[in-house]
This record gives structure tokens, C-alpha cells and sequence, in this order.
DNA sequence: TCGACGATTGCC
DNA sequence: GCAATCGTCGAG
């Protein structure tokens, strides 16, 4: 069953690690659809986390996280990527979570790269897209208490104390 | 317009 | 250890 606005608007330190477990879905245009099971993602956090894009303020590329949550956020980063995220939340304060990781494919660069991502993805709706969205793990065991978190990684230029949040969830 | 830099990856 | 590679954003 799909995840819509009920799962993704609420704030992004509950949604993040509930994702893992979660079933990502992609469709592509030849009919072809592959399912990855997440099992890795970050929290970003308003304007205050120096490791969200949005502590740069509202821009075009940030504009999506201000939004409501269960909008896909995707941006290109080292002239090579797409990293794929979620916007949540209820809206006017600015969240995401990014896929860091799946079962099948580790690695947000990799995983944009497995999904065909491009900026035609920007603010997609995750409860209507034809071709992107996530669905519940109808057989997954993975719970809560299997959970753990740790540091995000690649974001130490946001100084010690946004850099050290255990906002990273994966399973063990 | 110009230049610095990045929520990464893979090869040296 | 470091190059690849380009969109984004603030400064000029």
C-alpha cells in the first residue's frame, strides 16, 4: 500500500527512521518497475540545521522543502548525482529526508543512478506519481527497535554540533 | 557574469 | 589520496 501525506507530514525525525523497512517504487516508462528496500536515511531539518540546504534560506532549489511533506526533492551535486529525498511535514517549515541507502543498492549517488532520477523529479507528489513512490513492506519484520542512529556523513563543513546529531537511520 | 563548492563515487 | 564534473548561489 502506498505512503501518502498521513505518513510524510509529520515531522521528519519520526518519519525518517520509520522509512526504513519501507518499499521505494519506481516505474519506469517501458513498463519495467523495480523495488528497493530502504535501509538507510538522513534527517534535514529547518533553517537552523547548517546541514540542510534550507539553512541557506528560500531558494528555487529549497523552495520544495518548504512545502508540504510527500514531494520528492531532488537536487545534482558533484556535476554527477541525483540524490533523491522526501519533503515532510505540515508544511512552512522545511524538512527532508534522504535515501541514503537500500538493501539492493547502497549509496545515494548509486541509487539516483539506479532510479534514472533527473530534475523532471523535483516536487513530485509521492501519494499520485505514475512512475515514484513508496509503498509498506508487507513482509518486512524490520521494527523500530532495530533501529539505529548515528552522525549524517559528508555534511562536517556544518560544524560539530548539527554534525554530531544522530540523525542517520539504518538497520544493523 | 564569475568563482567557489558540494548530503558522492571510484580509481590511483 | 584525489579527480571528475556542473548546477547553484552569493559576490562583484
Amino acid at each position: 500500500m502506498r505512503l501518502t501525506n498521513d505518513f510524510f507530514g509529520r515531522d521528519v525525525l519520526e518519519v525518517a527512521p520509520e522509512l526504513i523497512g519501507k518499499v521505494l517504487v519506481r516505474k519506469f516508462e517501458n513498463g519495467n518497475t523495480i523495488r528497493f528496500t530502504i535501509n538507510e536515511t538522513e534527517a534535514y531539518r529547518g533553517e537552523e540545521d547548517l546541514a540542510c540546504h534550507a539553512s541557506k534560506g528560500r531558494t528555487p532549489r529549497t523552495e520544495v522543502m518548504y512545502r508540504q511533506g510527500g514531494l520528492i526533492y531532488v537536487y545534482f551535486i558533484y556535476g554527477m548525482y541525483w540524490m533523491l529525498n522526501f519533503t515532510t511535514g505540515p508544511g512552512n517549515h522545511p524538512q527532508a529526508v534522504l535515501i541514503r541507502g537500500t538493501k539492493e543498492i547502497n549509496g545515494p549517488g548509486r541509487i539516483g543512478r539506479a532510479l534514472g532520477l533527473d530534475k523532471t523529479f523535483y516536487g513530485e507528489d509521492l501519494s499520485t506519481s505514475l512512475r515514484l513512490w513508496v509503498e509498506e513492506n508487507s513482509t518486512s519484520a524490520t521494527s523500530e527497535h532495530t533501529i539505529i542512529a548515528k552522525p549524517r556523513i559528508g555534511i562536517n563543513y556544518a560544524g560539530n554540533f548539527w554534525a554530531k546529531k544522530p540523525w542517520r537511520f539504518l538497520a544493523p
